[in-house]
DNA sequence: AGCACGCCGACT
DNA sequence: GTCGGCGTGCTC
């Protein structure tokens, strides 16, 4: 009998191997072998055990044997092969990839089971709202939820009273996933006083001895809950009952950045739909995905805002900063936060992206260019040094820089867009007194510990401003806040991606809910017609989504279609063309299908003729999620041009360049969701 | 991904 | 003469 074997490595293939006469009644799919792999011992999962003859074996000289069989059950009774068969499908990345997410963490030797203590959780009354969610969770049986709460407070609260409403089966499990590192302490005290010491906590900066320890509880059981980041969604269990994802609208859940693509919300989703368990995922502000979902009976809605008699919410005030020319904070703005801090009060500051491209306007007038074909404002592109061009991040439109201002005359262009120091900087001329704390991107990064000190400045009340970046909305805690502030959303809005929108209005959002009855919300834009701001005055998320929703149907976008990226990339122009074109011809069989799919593109999105690297792009939205596939497997089968070995010659090009030189090589993958 | 092999420049 | 950097190819 044969074994066929996948490997966690970027290979779209998998191996066979010979199993040995007393392996061959125990080997089933989802097991670990050991094995010589290459020059190497390597682990690996088995797919399928199959007889020789059912095996194409020509190709090879001798087959190798299995040398060890390591698990007796598969890790997973979800079954991962076909979680990993799905995710592979779903988002373009090699199965054996998807499937090492799964076993990732692993030991060699499984831990040995002791038996869980089958300690009752304390009964705890399900909140005001959420009775029926807690007798449909306590039930048993599958499920799948959107609850929308109010405060980032209420969840412990609430999940507490969830977790034991659904967990009182002796040997049940659940999962929290929460999308910050900080939110994991908090939730685990409380999860803990409902089951003590049987509360786990998973995240990437756990020791190696914690993480084998955790590891162990979900797998043997002796973890009732396990309160885990992103990669949680991976974790073995024993018997998991229900998986709560905790702001399930944050980006973060997306995995964009290295293979395996995957999004933790779909991830989850389908694990408890395989298990037959449930899943609730929880936000104040869904994602619209989600809200689509719920609309189509896909989830079920439960909304458990507090019933909270606010009167008039704080004020909103969008600033519309043509009328502000040159300012990087427009008078009113600067006013209402000089009086704020000087009263006592704490001011969040929101400054652009760092880095983030710039946009150019008159400084006399303050007319703003805009694209002429597909109308949002152009950001500024430096193409050299002391060299810059207009461009739409939209259509790729680019347009040279306008000598005069066509409204006015004037000679004068300031470009706007600020990073969070710039800004602080700023802040600090206009209130010298005032004390600040920053935190940007850079510090998700960073040690914990300058994470920290930087956000309890704030949240103790130490500091009066906090510069940050949309990111800092999330992690908040504000004692003294009555002042919020968008210095730029217009970076938000004139990005290309489709979600600009809903991001933004999430930021609003986001901001919003921290602020009392008093508190006061600004907003600076050149873009004050934009439809978001429409919508933002009685701060109703469900009115905004469902207009936001409609637009999506409108317009064929998720979670009406299904996109596939694919990005061409070379050294040489006409390669890439002609790789383009090969691309095109191979999706001409979407005119003929007769749905809706289509194609939109090319974008060159950093677009600079005079680069000697040339890239653009692709959207496929495809109807549905097989033709979304489909399209994924046409572009990655593109048969790859006659390589130039000429330019490997000589000094070594950096990777990045030299996988380019070589092949004008196309990469897809698909970044929709649900 | 990892690992070996092979080609070249660099250094005891 | 070897050492080692990296480009290239292979893994049942």
């Amino acid at each position: 009998m044969l074994a066929e074997i996948s490997f966690p490595i970027p290979l779209r293939r998998t191996f066979y191997y010979l199993l040995p006469e007393e392996m061959e009644l125990k080997a089933a799919p989802g097991l670990r072998v050991l094995t010589s792999f290459g020059s190497r011992q390597a682990v690996g999962v088995i797919l399928r055990v199959l007889p020789e003859k059912d095996a194409d074996l020509t190709r090879f000289k001798e087959l190798k044997s299995v040398s060890r069989l390591l698990d007796e059950n598969p890790l997973f009774p979800e079954d991962a092969p076909a979680l990993a068969g799905w995710m592979a499908r779903r988002w373009g990345s090699p199965q054996g990839l998807c499937l090492g997410a799964f076993y990732a963490h692993s030991p060699l030797e499984l831990p040995l089971i002791g038996d869980a203590p089958p300690a009752p959780p304390a009964a705890l009354q399900p909140p005001p709202g959420l009775e029926k969610l807690a007798e449909a969770l306590s039930s048993g049986g599958t499920g799948a939820y959107l609850l929308r709460l109010s405060d980032p407070e209420r969840r412990e609260l609430v999940y507490p009273a969830i977790f034991s409403a659904a967990l009182g089966q002796a040997g049940s499990q659940g999962l929290l996933v929460v999308p910050d590192l900080n939110f994991i302490p908090p939730l685990a005290a409380v999860l803990e006083t409902v089951f003590p010491g049987r509360v786990g906590v998973w995240h990437a900066r756990l020791t190696p001895k914690k993480r084998a320890e955790v590891w162990a509880g979900a797998f043997g059981g002796k973890c009732k809950v396990v309160v885990a980041t992103r990669t949680g969604v991976f974790l073995p269990f024993k018997a998991l009952r229900l998986a709560l994802l905790d702001g399930e609208h944050e980006e973060i859940y997306r995995q964009a950045e290295a293979e395996p693509y995957y999004h933790a919300r779909e991830v989850l989703l389908r694990r408890m739909s395989a298990l037959g368990g449930s899943a609730v995922l929880s936000s104040p502000c869904p994602s619209i995905e989600s809200w689509g979902a719920a609309a189509s009976g896909g989830l079920t809605l439960f909304d458990a805002r507090s019933p909270r008699p606010r009167g008039p919410g704080p004020d909103v005030r969008v600033l519309d900063m043509s009328k502000y020319p040159g300012d990087m904070i427009a008078r009113p703005l600067a006013d209402r936060l000089r009086s704020a801090v000087a009263a006592g009060g704490q001011a969040l500051v929101i400054a652009g992206r760092k880095g983030y491209a710039s946009r150019l306007f008159c400084a006399n007038c303050g007319w703003m260019p805009r694209c002429p074909d597909c109308g949002p404002g152009m950001t500024l592109l430096k193409t050299g040094p002391g060299d810059t061009v207009l461009l739409c991040r939209r259509c790729g439109k680019k347009e040279p820089k306008p000598g005069t201002c066509p409204k006015c005359g004037g000679k004068v262009f300031r470009d706007c867009g600020a990073g969070t120091q710039k800004t602080q900087e700023a802040l600090a001329k206009l209130m010298p007194s005032a004390r600040f704390a920053r935190f940007d991107g850079d510090m998700l990064r960073g040690p914990l510990k300058a994470m920290r000190s930087s956000l309890e400045s704030f949240s103790k009340g130490d500091a009066d401003v906090l510069v940050g970046t949309r990111i800092a909305l999330r992690e908040l805690g504000a004692p003294r806040l009555s002042l919020a502030a968008f210095l730029d959303a217009d970076s938000d809005l004139s990005s290309a991606d489709f979600r600009a929108s809903e991001k933004a209005f999430q930021s609003f959002y986001g901001a919003w809910r921290l602020l009392p009855a008093g508190g006061a919300l600004f907003i600076q834009t050149r873009e004050s017609g934009h439809y978001v701001f429409s919508r933002l005055a009685e701060m109703d998320y469900p009115s905004f989504a469902d207009g936001e929703l409609a637009a999506r149907r409108d317009f064929f976008y998720p979670p009406f279609c299904h996109i596939v990226k694919v990005r061409f990339a070379s050294l040489d122009h006409a390669a890439m063309a002609a790789e383009a074109a090969a691309f095109l011809r191979e999706l001409a069989f979407l005119k003929s299908s007769g749905d809706k799919s289509e194609v939109l593109g090319p974008v060159a999105p950093t677009g600079q003729e005079k680069r000697k690297f040339y890239s653009e792009y692709y959207l496929v939205k495809a109807a549905t999620e097989e033709t979304a596939a489909l399209c994924l497997e046409k572009a990655r089968a593109l048969p790859p041009p006659p390589r130039r070995k000429a330019l490997h010659r000589g000094r070594s090009l950096r990777p990045p360049l030299a996988a380019a030189a070589g092949y004008p090589r196309a990469r897809a993958r698909k970044n929709n969701t649900i």
